[in-house]
DNA sequence: AGCATAAGGTTTGCACCGCAGACTTAAGGA
DNA sequence: TCCTTAAGTCTGCGGTGCAAACCTTATGCT
């Protein structure tokens, strides 16, 4: 049985922050996405949106799609298939760990050696 | 329904952070446990735990009970009802937001006005 | 008794992070 | 041509997690 210090020591914490698993998850659901649409949809500053989607671009978890410019440009979001299976795999671990708690430790505390 | 921003704006960052996640969680399916239980269980550093457990603390999230001195000393740690209500609210918008892309979208990408 | 040792926690210092808002670029309208 | 506005990027700052140094006090040893 997986120890919650495992789950943690796996936990990918690119994909955890709240903004970001709010991105992945929605993307998991579609091709991709216009980040005005993800703007609106989560609720950032375009700024942190942009910073978040380099994140996550810098990690290989989505890949980013420009065209036009100016006023007709257009910026296009979508997981690469690592991304896809990072993010099933980090709500996998969520899973893991709140059955941990549904379930029970398997040693109770006290801690004894 | 709920937008993911909505989800993200609730979201309760003191027990999101991974370690505290596990800690809350665990501590969920007993009615406490000694610090260094869960130092070994979480696997961290006695002084991050301490930090965590503060904070946790400070946010009404857990009580801690002190007793002893030196190297007798005994940390005593149990979710408060406030916390117990708190870390299962965390845990429901967490599999909110992951119903949310399992189940798609209500407006899908691309964005229009 | 006196001193060394070690267990149990706390505090510190630092590097990183997320956020809001200022700034930049460039298309289109008058 | 000049002004407006959409679409992103960049910057500064307050807050955060981490490891490691530090403190405190019981116990073992002589």
């Amino acid at each position: 049985m997986a120890t919650p210090s495992e789950e943690l020591a796996e936990m990918d914490r690119v994909i955890h922050e709240p903004a970001r698993l709010a991105l992945t998850t929605a993307l998991l659901s579609c091709d991709g996405a216009d980040f005005l649409f993800l703007q609106k949809l989560i609720g950032l500053t375009k700024g942190n949106l942009s910073s978040h989607l380099n994140k996550l671009q810098t990690a290989g978890i989505v890949a980013i799609t420009k065209s036009g410019a100016g006023r007709t440009a257009r910026t296009w979001v979508a997981l690469t298939d690592e991304g896809r299976a990072a993010t099933a795999r980090h709500w996998k671990r969520l899973d893991q760990l709140k059955h941990l708690a549904e379930n029970g430790l398997p040693d109770q505390a006290p801690y004894e050696e």
